[in-house]
DNA sequence: TAGTGGTCTAGACCACCCT
DNA sequence: GGGTGGTCTAGACCACTAC
């Protein structure tokens, strides 16, 4: 276990804002108080709150309006609504208004495929961990995730059948291989599912799903992760919000 | 006409340091220089070369490493590529290697649909202006957008048979209506095409598209445009770069 | 130990909106 | 005119990495 330092000052403001606009301290569509006010009254440089304000304005929940003041944005439902970061398949289904669990369907150690080697920079020889997993919506199917992980990041010892697979991608990474993601590429498709994916997810064929093709690089560029995930879109939404400046 | 202000010295650091990673003058899979000897070359403070390089990580486009250095990603391939900014499909064409042109198929007024009536918050007695286009990938067409702005925005002089089509929306929408987009909403399915999607875009109905609903608001949160777009996926890849901190 | 990026401050000036 | 957000500076200290 590290020694925790005390979280940055920007993130501590960042939760207490995020908190009062969660509480509707500050009502949807209502003026926030002024940068400066904010500064005085928590203590901190307007800079600071600046840093803040700047990366709630590019996830579009406040609107910024020179010479008049910092308004509540009443279209952005969840605070807790990402831009930038990667996605967190549990707080999607939260943000959709279901409650999430996750169920395992397997874990297993073979050998990639040939689309995983190439993404992770493997030969064909070097195995990979396997993890297959559903996330639930209210205890129905909403998305189905596979995620290879090659076996050289793992220690040898861990036993695969205690793995804590219900984790989010990043927490695993950080618990079982020491390994910060720094950013993600993904691509977004649109698919007929093969038929053991509709099997899983409970749907007919007839209608498309959505195919997340996600790698996961560290900060030194090294492929930690590689990742298909499938969306069942007659329960969750993909949506983002794109914010100007 | 405006009296132009000259650019805000971080818009100015951007291109320049933009430029310079498009010229290859900071090869990929490269260190930067400091932040200190970027900020004393172009006579800033640190802090602005600092506000630079921050958007720059969140597009994916350089890995910083504390008590190291900042390091071009060979990943991340066009410089221009956007994280955080509305769509431009024009540029989007060009980051996927083609050249881009614009066919416009359509320019009408007419009673809104009750999708786009509900989005624009109109009651179905207020026209809109219709406006679809394809945008071409060498010539072959790639994304067909069909986009509705309500008909009070824009000069009853302005003679639609004139109107040019060539512009992204946001240019679009500055020019003819003097309206900015501050933000937008996403969402993004996968879609078996109806019969007239598929016909314009050249395609047969096997498999299916993505299609993006976007409604794009200013900032006093007015509705501006709702659009549908469909994505020929033989040809364009929707790809995003996410990025942590 | 030297140099890098990470964090934060205090203060200045500007453009803009409201009344 | 007074207050707001937008921009930028100079400088301080910290955490971390490479050497």
């Amino acid at each position: 276990m590290r020694v925790q330092r005390p979280k940055p000052i920007t993130e501590q403001v960042s939760d207490i804002l995020r908190q009062r606009l969660r509480n509707r301290e500050y009502p949807p569509g209502s003026r926030m108080p002024s940068e400066s006010e904010l500064a005085l009254e928590l203590g901190v440089s307007r800079a600071t709150v600046r840093t803040v304000m700047a990366k709630f304005a590019t996830e579009g929940l406040i609107l910024r309006k020179q010479g008049d003041g910092t308004y509540v944005n009443e279209r952005i439902r969840d605070v807790d609504f990402r831009y930038g970061g990667i996605w967190d398949f549990s707080r999607l289904i939260e943000d959709n208004g279901y409650t999430h669990s996750i169920k395992t369907l397997l874990v297993e150690e073979r050998n990639p495929t040939q689309q995983e080697a190439q993404a992770l920079g493997l030969d064909g020889n070097t195995a990979v961990i396997n993890l297959q997993r559903l996330f639930m919506a209210n205890n129905q199917p909403a998305i189905c995730t596979n995620n290879a992980i090659s076996r050289s990041f793992i220690d040898v010892n861990i036993d695969l059948t205690q793995f804590n697979s219900q984790l989010p991608i990043h927490k695993l990474l950080q618990e079982y291989c020491h390994q910060d993601i720094a950013y993600a590429i993904t691509d977004i498709e649109a698919k007929s599912a093969a038929a053991p994916i509709n099997a899983v997810l409970r749907r007919s064929a007839d209608t498309p799903l959505l195919q997340l093709t996600e790698t996961f690089y560290d900060k030194v560029n090294q492929p930690l992760v590689f990742g298909i995930s499938y969306f069942d879109q007659a329960i969750l939404r993909l949506r983002l919000v794109q914010a100007w400046g």
